[in-house]
DNA sequence: ATACATCCTCTAGCCGCTAGAAGTTCAAGC
DNA sequence: GCTTGAACTTCTAGCGGCTAGAGGATGTAT
C-alpha cells in the first residue's frame, strides 16, 4: 500500500498532480485509510506510470485516455492505438518543422545585429517589418 | 481612423485579442468615439503588427513588453534586444532537440507495431515500459 | 504524549487567448 | 430622418495541464 507522496515519488509526478488526474478520472479513485488518506497498489503505479510516460511523449491527457482504454481492452485490434500514435508523430513532425523556420530567423536576426543603439538594432527591425523575413512561419502557437 | 475590426483584419488578429492586449497593458488604450467605440491610428496598427510577428517567432508576451520598450527607447544600446533574441533562440533549439528525441521514440512505436491485437501492441508496451526507450525525453513541456 | 512530516479539501492562479451573452453604436440605403 | 444589421461594447467563463497556498486533519516515530 502506497502513499501518495510515495507515488509521487516513484513516478516523478508532482502529489497535486495525481490528485487531480484522479479529479478529471484519468486515474481512478484509490482506496482510502480510516481517516481518509489515499493508499495505492501497484496497478494504480503503472497506470500513473503508463500516464506519465505518455505525457513525456508529448500524448494529451485526451489521447492518454483512449491508450489507457485500449490498453485496458487486450482482445481488441490496435489499428486505434496505432493511430494515436501516428498522429502524435505528424503534430511531432509539424512543430519541428515549424520550429525549424523559426530558428532560421531567428539565427538571422541575432547574426545580423551589430550591437548599437535600439534604432538601428536589426532585432527590432525585423520584427517591425515582416516584410524582411525569408521564411514562412505564420501559424501561431501551432 | 482605424475600428477595431480593420486593425484585427489588417494584422490578423483576433478583435477579442487585440482587447486583451489592451487589457494587460500591451496596447495602449486608444481613443474613442463619442458612443465609446475604440478608434485606432497607424502607430498603434505598427504597434499590433509588433507584437504579433513577434508571437509568431515565439516570443512570450513579458518578451514582448520589454522589445516594445526598448524599441520606444531608439538610444538605448540594443545589447538587451540582442538577448532577448538569443535566449528566444536557445529556447528554440532546446525545444527542437527534445522534439527530436520524441520523433525517434514515436517512429520506432509505430514502425515495430504489427497491427495484431492490443495485448500485443508496441505502441502501448512501450508506453508502459520507459526502459524501452532508446533515448531520454525526459522533462514535460519543457 | 508529542512532534512534525505528510496528508486532506478547497480555491485561485498561470499563459495566451477564445467564446458567448446581452446590450449599444455606427454607417449605408431608402 | 428612419430603419436595418453589421460591428461594436462590457462582462464572465472556459481551454489545457497543471501549480501554489491556506487552513486544518492524520499518521508514525520516538
Amino acid at each position: 500500500m502506497l502513499t501518495i507522496g510515495t507515488l509521487s515519488k516513484k513516478t516523478g509526478t508532482k502529489v497535486q498532480t495525481i490528485r487531480y488526474y484522479e479529479q478529471i478520472g484519468l486515474m481512478p479513485e484509490p482506496g482510502r485509510t480510516e481517516g481518509g488518506q489515499r493508499r495505492y497498489d501497484n496497478a494504480q503505479l503503472d497506470r500513473l506510470s503508463f500516464i506519465r510516460h505518455s505525457r513525456q511523449l508529448g500524448f494529451s491527457l485526451d489521447a492518454i485516455r483512449e491508450l489507457l482504454d485500449l490498453s485496458d481492452h487486450p482482445n481488441r485490434p490496435c489499428d486505434e492505438a496505432d493511430a494515436i500514435a501516428r498522429r502524435q508523430l505528424k503534430q511531432v513532425e509539424q512543430r519541428m518543422a515549424r520550429l525549424k523556420a523559426l530558428r532560421t530567423e531567428l539565427k538571422r536576426m541575432v547574426h545580423e545585429c551589430s550591437g548599437g543603439r535600439t534604432a538601428d538594432c536589426r532585432v527590432l527591425e525585423v520584427l517591425r517589418d515582416h516584410s524582411e523575413c525569408l521564411t514562412e512561419h505564420d501559424e501561431i502557437g501551432a
